[in-house]
DNA sequence: ACCTGAACACCGTTCAAGT
DNA sequence: ACCTGAACACCGTTCAAGT
């Protein structure tokens, strides 16, 4: 057992699910997730299309998997608990929020499929830091689900942009048409929209982030 | 002019926008998001898959109008502004929210296009009831967005979840899976699933739902 | 101006056939 | 056991041809 040979000259290219999903991830980052067919994923796996279907369930399954992987590393990366519960929280809400904007098909799978495993771990991330923060047992759940669906609406607003900005072109142009798409609405029903289409081309989408975290830890906090 | 007969026997087949709206919001409500393609369409309202174009620019449009449709009837019955602005922003979204939940489509579509129409109507009825809770300019745009964006993601939550129950049955049974789900993960990765998914068969969507814009309208009262 | 419906250019998924 | 790739059953959208 010890003294066994290993085989070194294995295939590099034997197919396997982590391969596939790798592909899947280099297709998505690369070109977005309109490019991501089994057409795309086996040409480049350099396999007939029924292959991948040997290794994974379907599609769906296949988004799943690959988002899930990149929460996961989103996650332990930022795990660098300080000892403040509250800043814990912000930090891995950052976490995600920052693999989300670098990886915008994240972001879409999430909001689309709340359900699975990437928006559970990040559940799970923020529930378990409740009971540092002082929130009673029975209000966690509202809790973290509060946090949850905050960072899932974001996570599909995110994505959304970056989807029409590979249209219109860079993200200044885009928030730009935006704006004026506010103002071109009737100034009699929509003031608010006039008022604060100003504030849209030039905001720091972050700090909007952190601001809505802050309301809800706050509220969070209030309710103790 | 003020004599011209006026012809009622106008053909009652004639096609058009609305029409083509409503249709679309008949197959979306029978039978689901998946159900809406244009040939269903087109052999629902007896024409060519063609001339629906003629109406309207395409699919996403098509669903974009009929969102903003719903969101417009769900804010107009809504509105009974009781002078207390924060009573008023919770009966707002309240309505959004039993609107999302008659119809799942409407909620997959706004998170799925949060720049869209509906979204905005959202946008501007929160933001414009934020100068009467006292909230001041400069922390308006946050304020509202948060409120918006927290509902978007209760929006992808609840048409994933009907869209699930359509496959597995009846809610409580869909609930009672996505609790098996969480416990069958390791006890020791996540401890607060495992505690938590007790509570998730028997809780109500709505009150959670109440819960968080709770958070989120303190975490903003607070900030003022 | 408005409508028809075949045709085009795709999809995800299946499956008989190979090794 | 694993892979191939043609075939199936769909899509949204276009467009020549009709009225």
């Amino acid at each position: 057992m010890s003294t066994e040979i290993r085989k070194t000259e294995r295939r590099a290219e034997a197919l396997s699910k982590d391969r596939i999903v790798e592909a899947a991830i280099a297709i998505l980052d690369a070109q977005g997730e309109a490019a991501l067919t089994f057409r795309a994923l086996s040409t480049r796996l350099a396999t007939g299309s029924g292959a991948i279907y040997w290794h994974v369930a379907d599609k769906q399954t296949l988004l799943a998997t690959a988002t899930d992987a990149i929460i996961y590393q989103a996650l332990s990366a930022a795990t660098a608990d300080s000892g403040d519960p509250r800043a814990a929280i912000q930090t891995l809400m950052l976490a995600v929020f920052d693999a989300i904007e670098a990886r915008p098909w994240v972001g879409a799978q999430m909001s689309r499929e709340p359900w699975q495993s990437a928006a559970l771990q990040v559940l799970e991330g923020v529930g378990g830091r409740l009971d540092a923060l002082g929130v009673p047992d029975g209000a966690q759940f509202n809790a973290a689900t509060a946090l949850l669906n905050f960072i899932l609406g974001v996570a599909g607003q995110n994505s959304a942009a970056a989807r029409l900005d590979r249209r219109i072109g860079d993200r200044t142009d885009f928030l730009a048409a935006v704006a004026a798409q506010w103002t071109r609405r009737d100034p009699a029903r929509y003031p608010f929209l006039h008022r604060i289409a100003g504030q849209l081309p030039g905001h720091d989408d972050r700090e909007q982030f952190l601001a809505g975290i802050d309301f809800i830890l706050t509220g969070i906090e209030a309710a103790r």
